[in-house]
DNA sequence: CAATTAGGACTGACTAGTTAGTCCTAACAA
DNA sequence: TTGTTAGGACTAACTAGTCAGTCCTAATTG
């Protein structure tokens, strides 16, 4: 299905996130996908609603593509899980030269202080990102490959925060560093030494 | 001295900092200083220079107001010197009721992919800020106070993207809790338990 | 079978307002 | 006299959003 709807909506995604919510026009969406204005407005009541779905689908395939063989995968040690997770969050950003940011982070930062819905939908979202690593860090504590000596939820509480940052400074300096440097550091910090 | 100029650069720097750069109009600036756009123009050629000039102020407050008795306070151990610095961010925030997150940070993300100049007075000056960190971790490791199998520079990028990181989550989250957790979790990861 | 109705997808022209920035004349202050 | 300020008219491009009306298909009637 080609529909314009569709087209809308995967062209919305990729500029939202290359030049954030609201520095993208309505006409350039326009422009990318050859679909006219009222056509937009057929499908969409606004361009907030148009924002929130296309946030409500990154959600969507963020949580389908990066937890489950990671965070979330039983087969592999917890410590094997964050370090997957790690290589694959660098992976992926890059292969986008570093630019653009995390999605999340950035309509974070740009709406969380005008927007209420939006802030209200990520808050909800990072609370369950930090969730699932929280999970992953406990059975670690368990099988003591986790240092037992600070709470599973400041650590993983911790590391979202830093992957958040990292991301950011990938981007200011168009380099892995921050990110590879940091979570290396990271996993060596949780580590149990006490064994 | 309040003369025009000064005005608007105070102005212009309370608004890019609520609003980020580009979603602030410089009629918003007129009008809250009752500056005439003609009076602006004479002193700033565009509203880019205008903020890297506020920029630019930015980063020497920074370096004056949050390092000089915390990070680089030599009558403090290390580890003090580091906590301290956490205490001053997180009242600094409190007080702006943890909304419109890091001047620098803001101003990275939004900016970074499509302004050079920005994005490398930015970059610069977050080197600056990650060596403050790392001279703190070195004096910290030779002191014993802080463990020693990371390296301060690896240890001093992993603090700054966290902090860049919790502060945006503590305002997405509006809540002191990204930061004061992940600042406390941090100074308990990073210490010596060796001795 | 033929006429009507409903509804989804879509269009081009339009509105009303904002954007950064320019240009010019005139006044004021040191 | 030089640096500063005021005022206002102006531009070209851009902003989100609206409007009346068209086109096509499928179901429902007489």
């Amino acid at each position: 299905m080609n529909s314009s709807k569709t087209k809308i909506v995967e062209s919305a995604q990729k500029l939202f996130h290359r030049n954030g919510f609201q520095n993208t026009s309505v006409d350039s969406i326009l422009q990318s996908t050859g679909v006219t204005k009222s056509n937009l407005y057929y499908h969409f009541k606004s361009k907030e609603m148009l924002g929130l779905l296309v946030l409500e689908k990154r959600i969507t395939e963020y949580e389908r593509d990066f937890f489950a063989d990671t965070l979330e995968n039983k087969k592999l040690t917890p410590e094997q899980r964050l370090a997957r997770y790690y290589k694959k969050v660098i992976a992926h950003y890059q292969s986008l030269d570093f630019r653009y940011g995390c999605p999340f982070g950035n309509l974070a930062l740009e709406l969380s202080d005008i927007n209420e819905k939006f802030r209200l939908r990520l808050s909800e979202f990072f609370d369950h990102w930090r969730r699932v690593i929280e999970q992953c860090i406990k059975d670690g504590i368990k099988q003591e490959q986790f240092r037992n000596d600070i709470s599973p939820k400041n650590i993983s509480q911790l590391i979202l925060s830093h992957l958040e940052g990292a991301i950011m400074m990938s981007k200011n300096h168009r380099s892995e560093q921050s990110l590879s440097a940091g979570s290396r550091a990271m996993l060596k910090l949780i580590k149990n030494n006490t064994k």
